[in-house]
DNA sequence: CCATATTATTGATCTAAATCATATTTTTAA
DNA sequence: TTAAAAATATGATTTAGATCAATAATATGG
């Protein structure tokens, strides 16, 4: 039901992209024609808001953050695994510009796909931009979720949210790898580190999660499921 | 520059709709002959989240609150004015739902247009499907924009942005009807009733603005908007 | 026009979470 | 291998803003 996509934190969707096979063997050698492959370093910088968006991007491999900057202060929208598109709601007429930034978290190979091509295909192809709608109607769905959450939930059930997206939409195992810091994990919950350190200290003396040196596994997904709900 | 439009609480953009100049004759015809326009009271449910989206909407007239439900609580995404789309999100391919409700603020107009049509012409119409894309791009970055003033500004902070929102993008003058009770500014701005009070009785006392009965003025832009940025 | 309900205002108190302070552990580099 | 730096952890203090409580002002309906 609803509920439950409307108002977590998960950064990407269930569904896998499906949008490239509404395309012709021709659109899509014309799309792979204009496309480079780029590998960044973890922190480097893939894109820059406000600068000039030459291109929409696939992550292929790794793991990258989507952030908004301003006033000093930065938001993270969405982290994005493998099979997630950067840079869709660039696709704005008449001003092709990153609308977000993004970083890698760990070494991460990113697909570039020149945007004038993209949108040429997007045009002819009407199946294609139906797909593309689809995507970012699901993408504009999936912040809505993270918005309930950072602004309507405290600090434990923001916390339950986080680990829930990484296993179940991210690593899709509830024992992951710990790639993110405390701080990391602190600014995508939206809180302090303290508080973070506070809160998975707690999870752990509570036995709904373990952590070693460099994994958490999630060991009681209903409560914390039902932490993340009630806030 | 960027900054402004993506850290602020507006919740319309500056353009005005031009989607529809996309269309042929004919295609306006279709779309025409599977509108029905229907008139909401003060109060009443636009659309309902989670129910079947089996059309899109044009505000003709008025003003709507768009909004999610969680928990017992619900988050404003937006308020819009005359000339603009509700529902486009809802076009999510197989899951032609509503992603969120909307509300009559006060008497409103609102134009039903069929899904199945609307859709089919953006099909056939890669002129249209571009605009459609656009649209949903730029309602993106103005989400993220309310998503970064809620969660990183502080009270007078988003007071202040609500209130530009208001007289900049919705009403567009300076002095206009204050439509919204208190609890509707609050729930607007995200924080309690007393607070919001507390903010405006600051903004008057400081000549920021002019309150009387049924209107507001703005009186210092300037200050106004330094508020809304340092937060 | 009055009685009652609703909305707005103001002050006092409480609380979640940030910040500050310090200690401990881990990582990095020399 | 050790010293310095960075990350993690934990306790004490502060604070923004919610909640609670009590009036004041408006609106509404008989």
């Amino acid at each position: 039901m609803g509920t439950d996509t409307n108002t977590n934190t998960c950064t990407v969707g269930k569904s896998h992209l499906n949008c490239f096979n509404q395309l012709t063997p021709e659109e899509i050698e014309i799309i792979e024609n204009n496309s480079v492959e780029v590998t960044y370093e973890k922190g480097e910088t893939i894109c820059k808001q406000g600068s000039f968006a030459s291109h929409i991007m696939m992550v292929e491999d790794g793991l990258a953050k989507i952030y908004i900057e301003g006033q000093g202060e930065s938001l993270i929208l969405k982290i994005l695994p493998a099979g997630n598109i950067i840079g869709l709601s660039s696709l704005i007429e008449g001003n092709n510009v990153f609308q977000y930034s993004a970083q890698a978290y760990l070494k991460t190979r990113v697909k570039l796909m020149e945007i004038n091509t993209f949108k040429s295909v997007i045009e002819s192809n009407g199946r294609f931009a139906i797909k593309i709608i689809s995507l970012l109607s699901q993408n504009a769905v999936i912040t809505f979720g993270r918005f309930f959450c950072l602004t309507k939930k405290q600090t434990y059930g923001r916390m339950a949210d986080i680990l829930l997206c990484l296993a179940n939409r991210i690593y899709k195992m509830k024992k992951f790898p710990l790639q993110l810091s405390r701080k990391e994990l602190a600014e995508l919950a939206s809180m302090s580190v303290e508080t973070t350190v506070r809160s998975l200290t707690r999870f752990k003396e509570e036995k709904l999660i373990k952590m070693t040196k460099d994994h958490i596994e999630i060991l009681d997904f209903d409560r914390l499921t039902k932490i993340s709900i009630s806030g």
